[in-house]
DNA sequence: CCAAGTAGTTCGCAATATGAAGTGTTGGTG
DNA sequence: CACCAACACTTCATATTGCGAACTACTTGG
């Protein structure tokens, strides 16, 4: 076993999550693009919709090293989307935190991701998308998945 | 209405699908770290699982611009894990294939890959698992999300 | 008060991605 | 046949991404 390609063929499972992946990244591409931003300085934005945060904990969120989120932050804040304050209560960390057009961009462009999405998802059975919905829901609430 | 984050809800599918994705790009570049390569190249490998293909061929399957994927290819070939090889009715077309080492790496990832999302995938109830499996394959099968 | 730990940054480096411009090659049309 | 548009690929300049190691500044526990 294990002999060539064709090894996918057991469940489908994983190469379909792969497929499935490489179409989000896909539609999340294009939306970066169209708003004129990489999808990496996308997602940051996006990460800050609910809120400001460090950059450890963006750090962690990203999956990223903190040197490399420093640059990233960096051309973000260059573009005027993005503001550091300093915390008043420890003076070593900072709050990454959206500005005006920051916000406007980072809502566009995650209602165009999920938009897209949505029509990606649409043309299935409406029990099929609900079902879809719970597993994934499921499978991502559990630990060391989320 | 998209006021904020919050419009995720009206369905979570899309966000689902999102957390996904990065779900399986980490899969996907502690895989590749782990047998010394990058994501890009391991992806660029497993493309030429089942085949030589040209330049072309690889810069549409992989969602790249040709010039893009020459530096790519001009690096994994470095590592002795690709050959081009003239086309003798084209010559101005190549094709890329895998070279023993690179067919080696490549179905090692591949099945890291593969059996990494089928442990993430494993915690799902049987039947979901095959529920899911067969949504996908269906959402893939679409034309456009192909 | 001092040692250790923590939050961020800086630096050097390699890889990634793009678009514009360039090199041959092919194939059809006049 | 000669020409030229289309094609396959490369080259070049440029910006971004990402890492790890070393560094600064601040905080905190003892």
């Amino acid at each position: 076993m294990t002999t060539t390609a064709e090894t996918t063929a057991t469940s489908g499972l994983a190469g379909a999550l792969v497929r499935v992946s490489a179409l989000v990244q896909q539609v999340f591409a294009d939306v970066s693009r169209e708003h004129d931003v990489t999808p990496q300085q996308a997602q940051l934005l996006c990460k800050l919709l609910d809120g400001s945060l460090g950059m450890t904990e963006l750090s962690r969120l990203m999956n990223l090293e903190k040197s490399s989120l420093t640059g990233l932050v960096d051309r973000v804040e260059r573009r005027g989307l993005v503001t550091r304050v300093r915390d008043l209560h420890d003076r070593r960390a900072c709050k990454v935190g959206l500005t005006c057009d920051g916000a406007r961009l980072a809502a566009q462009a995650h209602a165009a991701v999920t938009e897209r999405l949505d029509a990606v998802t649409g043309e299935l059975a409406d029990a099929d998308r609900q079902r879809l919905a719970a597993i994934l829901t499921d499978l991502l609430s559990r630990p060391g998945n989320g």
